[in-house]
RNA sequence: GGGAGCAUAGCUCAGCUGGUUCAGAGCAUCUGCCUUACAAGCAGAGGGUCACAGGUUCGAAUCCUGUUGCUCCCA
C-alpha cells in the first residue's frame, strides 16, 4: 500500500483531475427541483480583469458556503458571470488603441465598439478559467455578461421603467467630471487623497474704499468665476462689510459680501470666496444666496471663454500663473502651506472638477426606503452587523444617483432627442418617433438622434441577482433561486453595489436580494499595505496555488480572516495550509495501511473500544459547534474548530490511541470504525480542502463511477456522552504529567512501568486501559495507603506514584511540591475570600456559589495530599 | 468638519447574557527528540498592568464616563 500512495500529498497532480471529473460529472449543475435551493450570485469581476487576492479571499469563502449546503442537500447554485466595467475596460481599449496609433477620436462608435468587443472576447473569462484552479463550484452553464443581450435589454428596460415612474429625470447638477477620461463620475468613483497644497491669501478691495477683505483659497484659479464673497454672520472682524460689495482681482468683477454660518472662522482668514460652478458647496450657497453662476472651465479642465483671461490655458498652469499675476498686482498677501484632501478619479486618477453638467439623474428618496428599513430590521442581515450603522448613515443621506457616463462602452440610454432638443425614452427608434408623433412634435427617421451617453456600471449590476435568472422575462428560475441565501462581497461596495441591489430587489422582486451579506475584509500584505501592482506586493494567486496547492491557499487565506477584518497576507499562512493537507494525508495514510493488518481473529481491546466511543462523542459534540459557526458566518472560527478537530483530536489523540503495538494486527472492528470516523472527518474538511478530501475519499472506499463526496452527506450530529468526554479531560492530565514525569526523570518511553493511583473520591477508570497504551504502563493498581519510594504527581482528584527507578534528588522534589503548594493555596484563599464575602454569599446564584465550594474542597484535598507527601520526603 | 469602529501574548485574533486562577487560540520563539503515518513532524516550556484614568457592582477584559492612540466611511 504504502509503495501505492506517496508519503507526501502532490496537489498539482490530483487537482486538474477532480476539477475536470467534477465537471464531467456535471457536479456543479443546478436546475430547479423540489429540493430546498441554495443560492449565491457570484460579485461580477471585470471581465478583463485577472485574479487577484481579493478574488480569491471572496471566492474561497463563497465556495465554502456552496459546498457545504451542497453536501447538506440543498440544491446549491453558484452563478458565476463578468462585469462589463464601463469606465475600466474602456480605458483599456482606447490605451490598447493609442499604443497602435489609433485615436479613440478616429473612430467611429460603432469602429470603437467593435475593438471593444474583440478585447472583450479575448481577454474575457479569464478570471474565470483562474477560479477553476482554486476549485470554485460554479455552475459554468449559467455565466452572464452584463451586455449579455438579454441583459443588456433589462437594463434598458429598467431605465424605461423608472423613466416612466418618474424615478429618472435629466439635469442640470454639480457632478464629479473627469477632465482626462471627459465623463462624469459618480460620487463613489471619486477617492479623496491628502495632498501637499497651498493656501494663497488673496485680498479684494472693498468698493467704495481703499479696505481690501483677504480671502483664503487653495484654487485661486477659480477666481475668475468668482460671484461673491461669504463671511460668517457671527465674526465680529466682518460685520462692517455685510451688504457691501467687493472687487475681484484681475477680472475687476464687482460681487456682493455675504453672509453665511457655513464659513468656518477658524479657517484661513475666516472669509471664503464663492464659485458657485466650480465647487460643491459654493453651488450651495450659490443657490441660496441666488448667485450668478459662471462656467469658467471646458470639459478638458482647460479656461472657457467665459473665464476672461487664460482662456485655453490648463487649469494647473494658470494656478501659477494667476499667483504670479496677483503677486504683480499686489493682491497676494501670503501662501501657507497646507493639507488638504482632493479628490481624484477612481479609474483615470486625474484630479476631479466638480463642475455644473447636464446629466441624468436616478431619484433615490423614495426607492430607497425599503432598503434602509429591511436591513435595519435585520430581514437582510449583515456579517459583521457593525457594516448597519454605516449602511444606515449612507441611506439616511443618500444622494440622487447620477447615472450618465460620457462613455462608449455600455448600455446606451435609450432616450432620443428631437433637433430642438426635446426628447422622448424610448427602447426603440420606431417607439420614440411614435412618442414624439403622438405628442404632436414633428420629427422624422434622419432628424430624431440617440442619446451618445452610456449608463454607470453599476446601473446593470444592481440587477443582477435578477438578470442573472432572466427574472425580467420569466419566472420559472428566478421564483425557485430568488432570493437567493448569501452574498459574499467587500465593504468598499456596500454603497456602489450592495444597497442598490437591495434596492432593486425591493423595486422589481418586492422581495429581499439574499437574506444574509457577507463581508470581507481587504487582503493587505504582512506590513499592512493595500496589495497593489504599483507596490508590487501582490502574490499571483495562480503561483501561490502551484506551490502549496489550492486547498493549502484556502485554508491559508481562511486562517486568519474574520468577517469584516482586514487580512494581513503572508505566505506562511498557505504554508500551514499545506502542511495540514501534508497531516490529513498521513492520518489517512496510517489508517489506510492498517486495512490489510486487519486481523477477523482479533478482538477489539479495552482501550480501543474506549477510543472509538470517545472520538465518536468528540465528533459529534464538536459538530454541533461547527455547524453554529457556520449559521454565525464565523467563518476562520469553523476552520480553527475543524483543524484542531482532525489535528489534535483525532491525530494526536485517537490515532495514538489506537494504534496496535508494533508488529501487531488490527482488529476488524476498530478498523472499521476508523474509516467511518475519517470519512465524516473528510465530510466536515471537504468545504475547505475539496481536492484532498476528493482524492482520500475515492481511496479510502471502492466508490462509483461518478460518484463523489461533493455531494456526499454533511454528517448529522447524534450521541454525545458527556461522560466519556469529560473523562477523557482527566485522563488527558494524567497522560501529559506521566510524559513529564519520564522526561525529567529520564525514563524512557520504552521502559515499562508500574502506576499506583491514590483516588480521593470514586476513581474514574474509564480511560485506564487507554492511559496504559498510551503511556506504556504494565499496571495501575488503586490503594487507599500511600507507597513509599515513588515519584509522584497530583490531579484535582487524585494522586499518581510512579515508583522509582533511580536514585531521586529529594531535595529537588520538596522543591517542586512547595511550589505546588504555594499555587494551591494561594486559588484556596482567593476562593475563600470570596466565601467569607456575605454579600457575594447572598447575591452570587447557586451555581456560581456551588462552583466555589467545590473548587474550596477539591484544593483543601489537594493541599493535604501535597503536605503528605512532603512529610514522607522528610 | 460629520459618522462608525478598534485598542487583549512578538504577530493575527477569540473572549456571546459581567461569575472556574479568566487572562485563551493559532502562528512565531525557546528546549528536547529523525519514536516503525507525518521533521510539511512529535513531546514540552516561556510569554500579557486586557491602551490610560475614574465609576457602577459582592465581583469588570466584559457595563458606564472621560482621556490618549489608531483605522474606516462620508463631505
Amino acid at each position: 500500500m504504502s509503495a501505492e500512495i506517496p508519503s507526501k500529498y502532490d496537489p498539482i497532480q490530483t487537482e486538474d483531475k477532480w476539477y475536470s471529473y467534477w465537471m464531467e460529472h456535471k457536479l456543479f449543475k443546478s436546475v430547479p427541483d423540489s429540493r430546498e435551493p441554495y443560492t449565491v450570485v457570484i460579485p461580477p469581476p471585470n471581465v478583463t480583469g485577472v485574479l487577484h487576492m481579493g478574488h480569491m479571499l471572496n471566492n474561497t469563502i463563497q465556495d465554502l458556503l456552496v459546498r457545504r449546503a451542497r453536501m447538506q442537500g440543498k440544491n446549491a447554485c453558484w452563478v458565476p458571470g463578468t462585469d462589463h466595467a464601463s469606465i475600466a475596460t474602456e480605458a483599456k481599449v482606447v490605451q490598447k488603441l493609442r499604443a497602435e496609433g489609433v485615436k479613440k477620436s478616429d473612430l467611429s462608435r460603432d469602429q470603437f465598439l467593435e475593438h471593444a468587443w474583440e478585447w472583450t472576447h479575448k481577454h474575457g473569462g479569464i478570471i474565470l478559467e483562474q477560479l477553476k484552479k482554486l476549485g470554485a463550484s460554479c455552475d459554468w452553464d449559467r455565466t452572464r455578461f452584463t451586455m449579455d443581450e438579454k441583459y443588456y435589454e433589462s437594463v434598458v428596460d429598467t431605465f424605461i421603467d423608472l423613466y416612466k415612474k418618474g424615478k429618472i429625470y435629466r439635469g442640470e447638477r454639480m457632478i464629479n467630471w473627469d477632465p482626462a477620461a471627459l465623463t462624469a463620475l459618480s460620487d463613489e468613483e471619486v477617492i479623496y487623497r491628502e495632498v501637499n497644497s497651498k493656501l494663497y491669501h488673496v485680498r479684494y478691495r472693498i468698493v467704495g474704499s481703499d479696505e481690501f477683505i483677504t480671502i483664503a483659497t487653495t484654487r485661486p484659479e477659480t477666481i475668475l468665476g468668482d460671484t461673491a464673497v461669504c463671511v460668517n454672520p457671527k465674526d465680529e472682524r466682518y460685520k462692517h462689510l455685510h451688504g457691501k460689495r467687493a472687487i475681484v482681482p484681475l477680472v475687476n468683477r464687482e460681487v456682493p459680501i455675504i453672509a453665511d454660518e457655513y464659513v468656518e472662522m477658524e479657517f484661513g482668514t475666516g472669509c471664503l470666496k464663492v464659485t458657485p460652478a466650480h465647487d460643491m458647496n459654493d453651488f450651495m450657497l450659490g443657490e441660496k444666496h441666488k448667485l450668478e453662476i459662471i462656467n469658467m472651465m471646458n470639459d478638458n479642465g482647460t479656461i472657457s471663454e467665459a473665464g476672461q483671461l487664460y482662456v485655453g490655458m490648463d487649469r494647473f498652469d494658470v494656478r501659477k500663473q494667476i499667483a504670479e499675476d496677483l503677486q504683480n498686482s499686489g493682491n497676494l498677501v501670503k501662501i501657507e502651506e497646507l493639507i488638504n484632501k482632493v479628490g481624484f478619479s477612481e479609474r483615470s486618477d486625474a484630479v476631479v472638477e466638480p463642475r455644473l453638467s447636464l446629466q441624468w439623474f436616478v431619484d433615490m428618496k423614495e426607492l430607497s426606503k425599503p432598503a434602509l428599513d429591511h436591513v435595519m430590521n435585520d430581514d437582510i442581515k449583515f456579517f459583521p452587523s457593525k457594516f448597519k450603522n454605516s449602511y444606515r448613515n449612507w441611506m439616511e443621506n443618500i444622494k440622487d444617483w447620477c447615472i450618465s457616463r460620457q462613455l462608449w462602452w455600455g448600455h446606451r440610454i435609450p432616450a432620443w432627442y428631437a433637433p430642438d432638443g426635446q426628447f422622448e425614452v424610448a427602447k426603440t427608434k420606431e417607439e420614440a418617433l411614435q412618442q414624439f408623433s403622438q405628442k404632436g412634435i414633428a420629427v422624422d427617421v434622419n432628424s430624431i438622434r440617440q442619446e451618445e451617453d452610456v449608463l454607470d456600471t453599476w446601473f446593470s449590476s444592481w440587477l443582477w441577482p435578477i438578470s442573472v435568472f432572466d427574472g425580467f422575462y420569466s419566472d420559472e428560475e428566478v421564483d425557485y433561486y430568488y432570493p437567493t441565501n448569501d452574498l459574499v462581497t467587500a465593504p468598499e461596495i456596500m454603497f456602489f453595489w450592495v444597497a442598490r441591489m437591495i434596492i432593486a430587489g425591493y423595486e422589481y422582486r418586492g422581495d429581499l436580494p439574499f437574506r444574509n451579506v457577507y463581508y470581507t475584509g481587504i487582503v493587505r500584505d504582512k506590513q499592512g499595505r493595500k496589495m497593489s501592482k504599483s507596490l508590487g506586493n501582490s502574490p499571483d494567486p495562480l503561483d501561490l496555488m502551484k506551490k502549496f496547492g489550492a486547498d493549502g491557499v484556502r485554508v491559508g487565506m481562511l486562517l486568519s480572516s474574520p468577517a469584516g477584518n482586514d487580512l494581513l497576507f503572508d505566505e506562511s499562512l498557505c504554508e500551514q495550509g499545506r502542511n495540514f493537507a501534508n497531516k490529513i494525508w498521513n492520518a489517512f495514510r496510517l489508517v489506510k495501511g492498517w486495512e490489510e493488518k486487519v486481523d477477523k481473529n482479533l478482538t477489539q481491546s479495552q482501550a480501543a473500544k474506549t477510543a472509538v466511543n470517545w472520538m465518536q462523542s468528540k465528533f459529534n459534540s464538536t459538530l454541533v459547534t461547527l455547524n453554529d459557526d457556520y449559521d454565525k458566518f464565523r467563518i476562520n472560527e469553523a476552520l480553527m474548530t475543524t483543524y484542531k478537530l482532525v489535528w489534535d483530536d483525532f491525530c494526536a489523540w485517537y490515532l495514538e490511541m489506537i494504534k496496535p503495538p508494533f508488529g501487531q494486527g488490527m482488529d476488524a472492528t476498530t478498523y472499521e470504525a476508523s474509516v467511518d470516523i475519517l470519512e465524516k472527518l473528510l465530510g466536515v474538511l471537504h468545504p475547505f480542502m475539496p481536492f484532498l478530501t476528493e482524492e482520500i475519499w475515492h481511496y479510502l472506499k471502492p466508490r462509483t463511477e461518478g460518484s463523489s463526496i461533493c455531494t456526499a452527506s454533511w454528517p448529522v450530529s447524534s450521541n454525545v456522552d458527556s461522560n466519556i468526554l469529560s473523562s477523557f479531560e482527566k485522563m488527558s492530565e494524567v497522560v501529559i504529567g506521566i510524559r513529564n514525569l519520564r522526561k525529567e526523570k529520564n525514563i524512557p518511553n520504552k521502559e515499562s512501568i508500574e502506576m499506583i493511583v491514590r483516588a480521593n473520591q470514586e476513581p474514574d477508570k474509564e480511560f485506564d486501559a487507554v492511559i496504559q497504551h498510551l503511556c506504556n504502563i504494565q499496571s495501575i493498581t488503586y490503594s487507599a495507603d500511600k507507597p513509599t519510594g515513588c515519584f509522584s504527581f497530583v490531579t484535582a482528584t487524585a494522586e499518581y506514584f510512579i515508583p522509582f527507578t533511580q536514585q531521586i534528588d529529594v531535595e529537588e522534589e520538596k522543591k517542586k511540591i512547595d511550589a505546588e503548594l504555594t499555587y494551591v493555596r494561594g486559588f484556596l484563599k482567593s476562593v475563600e475570600s470570596k466565601l467569607n464575602n456575605e454579600r457575594f454569599v447572598n447575591n452570587a446564584p447557586t451555581a456560581v456559589l456551588e462552583s466555589e465550594r467545590k473548587k474550596q474542597s477539591d484544593s483543601l484535598a489537594k493541599i493535604q495530599m501535597l503536605e503528605e507527601q512532603l512529610k514522607a520526603l522528610n
